[in-house]
RNA sequence: UGGGGCGUCGUCAAGCGGUUAAGACACAGGUUUUUGAUGCCUGCAUACGGAGGUUCGAAUCCUCCCGCCCCAGCCA
């Protein structure tokens, strides 16, 4: 159609439009406000992400509010350690609320007065039935339900009864205060959906004042009602529900805010559950909700991944009714995007063979030139110590190459990343075989700005200064499930064996550029052909330096090596 | 068999009666390169779940069919 403005680089999705609309049409007097609002019972992952990138967004994007507002109404689940997770990763991920956080405890009072509003309309009333029995008399979804021998109960009763459900005077599940809508709809949620229940927990925030607690479909809309919400978005499962909250708000006769669904984010190779990522945790799969090989918005941060390439991800998959899986690759690509832009280059041997360049003078020591970034000329260049001793990565030889092998053999040249070329003369083995140690010589003009600097060869290598180097600890992350959709294998008995082994790999003993050893715990680095790594936020010191792979380089030769195989 | 949704390239996803059916990722080829990285160039849906219909004209409207997802918590 009419190409819009070229330098948009957002695509139109359902729900922008609906805002648009709304403010075209000064539905809400041209103001949008939206809310995030989780409920503290865990750490929130790169789903939450798409949610928090959508609601506060959209508000930046047309001048509105977004709400952070906890939904805390079920305090068996919830935890002060998850609100501050919570708190922590919404900052980090660049977005900030309107006003004071919100709590839906904080509403009880007026919920209570609510619900006593619709008692007083007979459109609530208190039942007796238990659970089970209220579960028989909800039907099916092909049979309809049958009323509840405790619906027609007067005004009167149920207000005191209510009250009696207040004051603790019964016993957790004793009754529950039901709305009175229609046991013969075919949409579950209307026949008589429970509105309050009994329930003595501690709640993080009220502590034991309450012993009753209003429902998700008793609280969410009323909440969205008192802060003004223009646009309630929401996952699709809640569709089914909008009726009620439609429902609630009508006959409470307040403020009706929108409530939108959108389609909920699923990825390749991984869960986006809490409460599998839950089980992940509790049954140690993992080290904690901040494991790097999670997709929790704390396990990508402490993996090396930007709040700006998680942003980009979700502005770039788009929103939409259907159900999809986007690829794990989306994800990367993102990420090394960013990466690229901003890493400084290091060099870092992960996997040392040692190599002696037998014509360089024993002891001596040449400090050479290294940018820093290739992307970014003002990041300037950083001095890198060169010696007769170095290390490279063992993968960066091979007794008896392939065709189109780049890298060194036995008399073969190679160019050393911002030093010299060097030929192989000779390999070294031990008794088993092993290849211990490389013999090669050097083309004392091929440095850059030498005479032969321009001679093309076609391998460059990274290495270290083997008495310069410093040891690190460097932990190579994998899929954390073998299959690209676990979820579609069974249930919680299979969580465990659909993992992948191989998805955390502990390299000991990496040897890292000197200058790495100031690094910052979270600091991001290229190393050189290996990918983008980051100073581990909780284990990395100067004393035991750790890093984490965020991910790898784009491998063309590991693809061609593949199909060789 | 009830209610609510959804089906456009390998994966996401624009499209809102007239477009050569966007774009991104992935993939394939070429090129630059002291990172087999990056960058740059090229290719990649005669076709929109299927069948009918309306229309000068349909991915867009209508009908029927097929497939997938969600709902029977005193969870959210």
């Amino acid at each position: 159609m009419n190409k819009e403005n070229d330098a948009d680089p957002t695509t139109s999705n359902f729900i922008r439009e609906i805002v648009k609309d709304g403010i075209a049409t000064n539905k809400q007097e041209g103001h949008i406000c939206t809310r995030f609002p989780p409920e503290p019972n865990g750490f929130l992952h790169i789903g939450h992400a798409k949610s928090i990138c959508l609601n506060f967004g959209l508000a930046n994007e047309f001048g509105g509010t977004c709400n952070l507002r906890f939904d805390d109404t079920n305090p068996s689940k919830e935890e002060e350690v998850y609100v501050q997770s919570i708190i922590e990763d919404i900052k980090w991920l660049g977005f900030s609320w309107a006003g004071e956080i919100r709590y839906t405890s904080e509403y009880f009072d007026q919920l209570y007065d609510w619900a006593v509003c619709l008692i007083k309309k007979e459109l609530a009333y208190v039942d007796d039935l238990n659970a089970d029995e209220i579960r028989e008399h909800r039907g099916t979804p092909t049979q309809s339900g049958r009323n509840s021998p405790f619906r027609n109960r007067s005004v009167e009763e149920n207000i005191n009864l209510f009250a009696s459900m207040k004051n603790g005077e019964f016993s957790d599940g004793a009754k529950v205060l039901r709305a009175k809508i229609d046991m013969t709809s075919g949409n579950l949620n209307m026949r008589d959906p429970v509105l309050y229940r009994i329930l003595r927990a501690h709640h993080h925030r009220t502590g034991d004042q309450w012993c009753i607690y209003p429902m998700y479909d008793f609280a969410h809309g009323q909440s969205d009602s008192i802060e003004k919400i223009t646009h309630s978005i929401c996952t699709l499962e809640f569709e089914d529900h909008r009726p009620l909250y439609d429902w609630i708000i009508k006959n409470l006769g307040i403020y009706h805010p929108q409530q939108i669904e959108f389609a909920r984010l699923n990825l390749g190779y991984t869960l986006l559950s809490k409460r599998k990522l839950l089980q992940l945790v509790k049954e140690d799969h993992v080290s904690g909700w901040d494991d790097p090989r999670m997709p929790t918005i704390s396990g990508m941060r402490r993996r090396g991944y930007t709040p700006e390439s998680i942003r980009d991800f979700c502005e770039r998959i788009g929103v939409a009714k259907a159900n999809s899986t986007v690829e794990m690759a989306l994800l990367e690509h993102c990420v090394r995007e960013d990466l690229n832009k901003k890493a400084k280059r290091v060099m870092v041997v992960l996997r040392p063979l040692k190599l002696t360049i037998t014509n360089y003078p024993e002891g001596q020591i040449e400090e050479l030139t290294a940018e820093n970034n290739p992307e970014d000329p003002k990041s300037g260049t950083r001095k890198v110590p060169f010696s007769r001793e170095l290390y490279i990565e063992q993968e960066d030889f091979m007794e008896d190459p392939p065709k189109k092998f780049f890298r060194l053999a036995p008399g073969k040249e190679v160019r050393l990343k911002h030093a010299y070329i060097i030929k192989c003369e000779e390999m070294i083995k031990d008794r088993n075989g092993n290849i211990t140690e490389l013999k090669c010589t050097y083309d004392p003009d091929s440095k850059t700005g030498g005479s032969t600097a321009g001679r093309k060869i076609k391998g460059t290598l990274h290495w270290v200064s083997a008495q310069h180097a410093k040891k690190a600890e460097v932990r190579i992350y994998n899929h954390l499930f073998i299959n690209e959709n676990p979820a579609n294998g069974q249930g919680d008995l299979t969580l465990s064996s659909g993992l992948n082994k191989e998805s955390l790999e502990i390299l000991q003993d990496c040897k890292i550029e000197p200058s790495l050893l100031d690094s910052k715990p979270g600091s991001r680095f290229q190393f050189l052909r290996m990918g983008y790594f980051c100073a581990d936020l909780k284990d990395f010191t100067p004393d035991s330096p750790v890093f984490n792979r965020a991910v790898t380089l784009r491998d063309t030769w590991a693809k061609i090596a593949k199909q060789k195989k």
